[in-house]
DNA sequence: TATTATTTTTAGGCGGGTCTAAATTCTATT
DNA sequence: AATAGAATTTAGACCCGCCTAAAAATAATA
């Protein structure tokens, strides 16, 4: 078994490769709070044990066996996460700072029993894949709501989760994975989106709108306008 | 917050001080499994931290402050192994090693909402009872079952969680807590105890039946034999 | 290209928790 | 009371994961 900061660490490199390619030491020092010369000295022992690999003054990159833990976290933090929203109830908001302490002493027969309890789930509260046990995992296309058109519609696939006021911020709207809604207009430079989500309209920031992810739909004829 | 260690520290001594009143420096090494020496050290330390008291070579003993903190965990501890019982299933051998793990990380929060969802519950699956939040804790009277005479009628109380085969063992005869039970016969010498439980004989050795803790019951007429 | 700025790494140190080996103190027995 | 045995503590060391300060390598820019 690992310690609780080697998987702190894989499952970072796993994300950051994911959102930016490429995995520097400060960028892991900045995700994971900790000086760089901290993150130097864990990449040396990570890549002693064959988890990452590594080029001086380049970036880190998993191994097949690095990969495999990350994901096992990152499924343990996901089933976590959408048991703690669904049996006991607890807001969307919280369940990624519950979840980062209970992943790494989950043991794998909890794990199963969670996962079965659940219905073998494919994604989590805020609408990210969670792995199966095999470590496959499928990303949704998806853009930021940003980037949407005035008159477009779209459906929710997946809010970021790293920052529970954004939670509770885009929460209010009801902007929920799987919740519809259709863009009315954007201000230009940046300025505020109003939307309609449920027969209500919303104004929400570009800043906000950057971490939810949509994929657009076409409206039945009914529904157009 | 306290470490880990410390929490675990703490747990061991009001255990021990609950079992046998003395809280030796060996008694720790041998609960937590580490070597004397690292006692000594971490009794300075949570001296120096006054959630003990310690006077050289005579024993330790918790204050107020390291009670509540060791009480603290403990209900975190059979709260966990209750929910995981009820709520997913896990079988009474295994929720302690589960509990053992995750008591540390648990929020206050969840720690409400589980209390909630098991209606505030008073024992955990072993028949231990869960201390309540500001620490009040009652243990009900008993006995060891190896100390009933033949033709007793008892109630299982509580049922030593300290080895998992052993719950195993008197699980398979259907010795769970507020289980009946009448003692048949005892065999001198710490022999073997023959004792009918739901209409069906069982033996059982002495060792275990002196972690089955029962307390005596007067059977109604129409029971008795 | 030379210089400055940024990124990364080295060097050295610290606290937490553990260990072994040796010294000390207590206890039990003769 | 002397001494052997057991329990406890001290001394010194290790690993883990983190830190700061300074050096080195790379990237950016005048």
């Amino acid at each position: 078994m690992y310690t609780e900061s080697i998987e702190d660490y894989l499952k970072a490199i796993y994300e950051i490769q994911k959102e930016y390619g490429k995995v520097s030491t400060n960028s892991l020092s900045e995700k994971l709070n900790v000086a760089p010369a901290s993150v130097t000295s864990m990449i040396k022992k990570l890549s002693e044990k064959k988890l990452i690999t590594h080029k001086r003054y380049q970036g880190v990159k998993l191994t097949k066996a690095g990969q495999m833990i990350s994901l096992e976290v990152i499924r343990h933090h996901r089933l976590i996460e959408l048991y703690l929203a669904e049996a006991l109830g607890v807001p969307w908001d919280q369940v990624h700072e519950e979840a980062e302490k209970w992943e790494h002493v989950l043991s794998e027969d909890l794990e199963d029993r969670m996962d079965a309890v659940l219905g073998h789930p494919t994604r989590d509260p805020h609408g990210s894949p969670i792995p199966s046990r095999d470590g496959t995992i499928t990303e949704l296309d998806s853009v930021p709501l940003a980037d949407l058109r005035p008159g477009q519609s779209a459906v929710v696939v997946e809010v970021s989760d790293h920052d529970p006021d954004l939670l509770r911020y885009v929460g209010k709207m009801g902007l929920y994975p799987k919740t519809k809604l259709k863009v009315l207009s954007i201000e230009p430079f940046n300025g505020p989106i109003k939307i309609e989500v449920e027969d209500s309209e919303h104004v929400l920031g570009s800043g906000a709108a950057q971490y939810v992810f949509v994929t657009e739909i076409e409206l039945p004829q009914s529904e157009m306008t």
